[in-house]
DNA sequence: TATGAATGAGTATTCATTCAT
DNA sequence: AATGAATGAATACTCATTCAT
């Protein structure tokens, strides 16, 4: 019982830690932070911060390792259903802009991996590498599926990854675009122009119904 | 004469630092890059380059100017024209992507304004802003003048925009990809959804909005 | 009863913390050696190591001490015995040799005076100061009794306590030579310059002298 | 002419730097000695010793490294003469025992391996194996021409070695015996009994003579 | 008695910048 | 215009020690 609350009081504390520390990183960014404000913060000192990490570099990682497993998993969940590419690719853009505008969303895109040891660095160049992959796998399937006409998959998701990616530079919470807004916005309009034509004439309504929910936002 | 010589001869010396410098700034992130390894490169000393600049903040800055520059010229040369909106919009989006593939130009969106001392930090941030509205009012431009259906100036900015950036990220110039394709690629496909249906055949209404809006810009 | 086998059970522990600390001491270099180590392999935690030391100065101080009381009790021994300068000299060469290949032993001459308390140094430093007493006296002695020819006490002392002091750097308990052989050798050999000539057979003399005085001793 | 006295000056400061911290580094301890002190007697900031040196580290290596290239020296000047095992041994005893009585010297031996890098570290032990090995083989020279009697050579060398390198730990400038008395000293009595008893009766006065310079000390 | 957590003091190192030459 | 040398400011990290539980 005590080690187990004395467990979980860890965990929180470790993770006020990186909350504190996503936010400064990217308030001032990464080199100018100092691991001595981080710790003004908490309210505790420096050193402290060393029970929960072995380095700056470690925090700065783990805040990366958050935001990247937020999106390994809808990754994983939109990869687990069955909608052709357009949904899949709309479901991720929606999600991933969403993302984008949380703290440990946005330092996915917007901490340095070259600050990282070389051996965290590759990680995350392996992880980013696997978002493209993604995006340009949903675009081929929609392609091949027909719900997404002909284009460059390879173009066409660095387009759609630098709208999404520099949401993660512009987004302020307490604006007047809220995350979702922009995430509805995002999912419909980046994926409009690529929705295949519906075959033309269909008169029965379902399909009909089914076009719109596909390509709607036309 | 000789006075115009030895003005010119600082000058390339001191675009030649600005150059190395870029790419230097470019590999390895301002604050990894030292000012010993920029005079290295150069086979000077360090405290030569204190004959060119006043800090390194100022190279920052100077190089981050350079890119500006080439952006403010062809804002401006476009705003001299009497094209469209979505012209203009065009024009503006293969511009910049052109302008990104440069080291000049990816400095824009690579470098840190936050590394800028607090007055340069402004024009900065003031010249993004410009930058912003360029694309805001072509945007609305074109919805006057019926070249762009409606939509929102902001996000549609913010759109293509981050697409741009991003360019700024993944360009390699020994790539696969040109930058003049990726320039005309994307100045096709960053617009071709904004789009207003042509003016002809204005008669069937409704079902052709419907087909045109879905796949009508290409 | 309880009281003692607590007593008792504290002492085997405080013994515990010793052994291994010396150990680790003489591996890695008192600097080098953290507590945290040394509580490691105790499979205790580091503010445990509190409850039987005060500082780990202490504990440095205490590994010292049971060394510095192996060498008291073998010198008194001698002392109390009647023997001859030469053959105490042996057989402080001897025991000394044997301490010297004992990790406490070891501690005298590899750990640093410097890095106790001004008081506990001052312990170390009278101690030394009283080994080195005694190795002159007993060359006096010898000298007095007639079993050792005239030399120079000091300087004798020095070269004797250096070899046997080496030991403590280079012998190795798994190695070829046992810690018992090299004793025997080392107070053989370094006692065998030393010793005067027999008394027998007198009557030669200069050139006896002479023979005995280069390799008499053996 | 300027570059050259510049490279003069530049030398004779690091040869500076380099005698105040051996000083310090044998008064203190490597550990406690901090390059703060270092600097302050040199009336000079911490950081300027970065000019010469790259790391604490090194300067301790460089102060080892002169003490052993004064071994080195002689080791070889005495390899390169054609004397007998027993004049070879007692050459490098004189010399090993001055050496010793020097700052760089007595670094040698007390200076801590495990301070250094690995790499500095093997150099090191590999010098030290060196020294030893060169005692051992005059003294196997020394039993192969006869100057020297039977012995055994590893625990001879360690005898000898451990006389000189304590000379080290116990010799002070300005004491009562000076660093020529110590060594001649030395060399006599380390080797005395080292020495092959001449040949018994050996009338004839050049070779008496020579079995003195050899083996006179007895 | 033992522990997890926290602390404070201390140190090597880096680097932009300046200065005398 | 250029350089070698020097500086000062700043920062991450370590570890013995303490304290509340």
């Amino acid at each position: 019982m005590p080690f187990e609350s004395r467990r979980r009081a860890r965990d929180e504390k470790r993770d006020a830690v990186l909350r504190t520390a996503v936010q400064l990183f990217l308030e001032q960014g990464y080199h100018r932070a100092t691991l001595n404000e981080v710790a003004e913060r908490l309210n505790i000192t420096k050193p402290a911060l060393y029970n929960y990490f072995r380095s700056k570099e470690e925090i700065l990682f783990e805040c990366w390792a958050i935001g990247q497993e937020q999106v390994d998993d809808f990754i994983a969940e939109i990869n687990a259903s069955d909608d052709n590419g357009l949904v899949k690719l709309r479901r991720l853009v929606r999600a991933y802009a969403e993302n984008m505008a949380t703290d440990y969303g946005a330092s996915l895109v917007r901490f340095d991996p070259r600050d990282l040891s070389e051996k965290n660095s590759r990680i995350v160049r392996a992880a980013k590498r696997g978002i493209d992959r993604t995006f340009r796998k949903y675009i081929a399937e929609g392609m091949a599926d027909g719900s997404i006409k002909p284009c460059d998959p390879k173009m066409t998701a660095f387009m759609i990854a630098g709208s999404l990616n520099w949401i993660g530079h512009w987004f302020q919470p307490g604006g007047e675009l809220s995350a979702e807004a922009i995430a509805g916005e995002f999912a419909l309009r980046l994926t409009e122009g690529l929705a295949a034509r519906p075959a033309r004439k269909r008169a029965a309504a379902a399909p009909a119904k089914r076009r719109r929910a596909g390509g709607g936002s036309r």
